[in-house]
DNA sequence: TTCCATGCAAAGCGTTTGCACACAC
DNA sequence: GTGTGTGCAAACGCTTTGCATGGAA
């Protein structure tokens, strides 16, 4: 595998999911990053992003409509996407029930559940008063 | 909203969704259903899935690698997606496992959990195997 | 006859990739 | 100087959509 190099570009975009509590979209970190940098392209981003997922400094998450995103909150938690809006929650779950949805789980499933991958669907409030 | 009419093209999706107890891609579904209308367009296989989807005839199930699956069992149960082959699993949990993720995940959650839309992550047994 | 459904092809959208150039080391 | 990262643009995979035609009611 080749040797990894610094690219402040890389270094952005890290700096800028690690400083926000949204789960933005590459499109969000393209944008943002963009002030910074006029010139980087979204090729770029997504291309650092996926080595930045791979290396397991940020999570990747998949959501129905399409646009993958990305956390940089490591901490063992789940997510709940809103059918409606598609905005991505994180939700901390206590320690007990987490194991005890992994165990339920595990003990229904041939193989092995990878737990903090689980993902919720819901209504947020915001779009349940919008309504 | 016009009215539904009926079509041979989608009673044959329908009724190969109704005995598979896979979760078929469209285009797995457009390969089957190509089989007794060689004409038929892929087109048409996505707008009827849309269709029986909206209808609540049938499930869409949204995956991280891209493709969307479809499911024709309504019976409250889960799924496990493996993270390495992508292929989908029904996931039986017992009712009282149902109960309780659902008031803890309800609890965390500032808006409401649809339940039976929880997706799962995991590694199956034959991929487990396969390494 | 009236509309809905179909087939076809083009477009849409998010993402990946090939290539020449720029930059870290 | 060597090899990785970048910017650009083209390509990709999946899905949706516009339009003329075909079929259900």
């Amino acid at each position: 595998m080749p040797t990894l190099k610094y690219s402040r570009q890389r270094a952005s975009i890290k700096e800028y999911l690690d400083g926000t509590v949204e789960h933005p979209t590459a499109d969000m970190v393209y944008m943002k990053v963009k002030k910074q940098f006029p010139s980087i392209s979204l090729g770029t981003v997504y291309r650092n992003l996926n080595l930045l997922a791979d290396m397991g400094e940020i999570r990747k998450l998949s959501t129905p409509d399409g646009g993958d995103r990305f956390d940089a909150n490591l901490t063992p938690h789940y997510h709940v996407v809103c059918s409606s809006c598609g905005k991505v929650y994180d939700i901390m779950l206590p320690e007990e029930s987490i194991r005890h949805i992994n165990e339920s789980a595990d003990a229904c499933f041939d193989g092995d559940i990878v737990s903090h991958d689980t993902l919720f669907y819901g209504i947020c409030e915001h779009c349940k008063k919008g309504k």
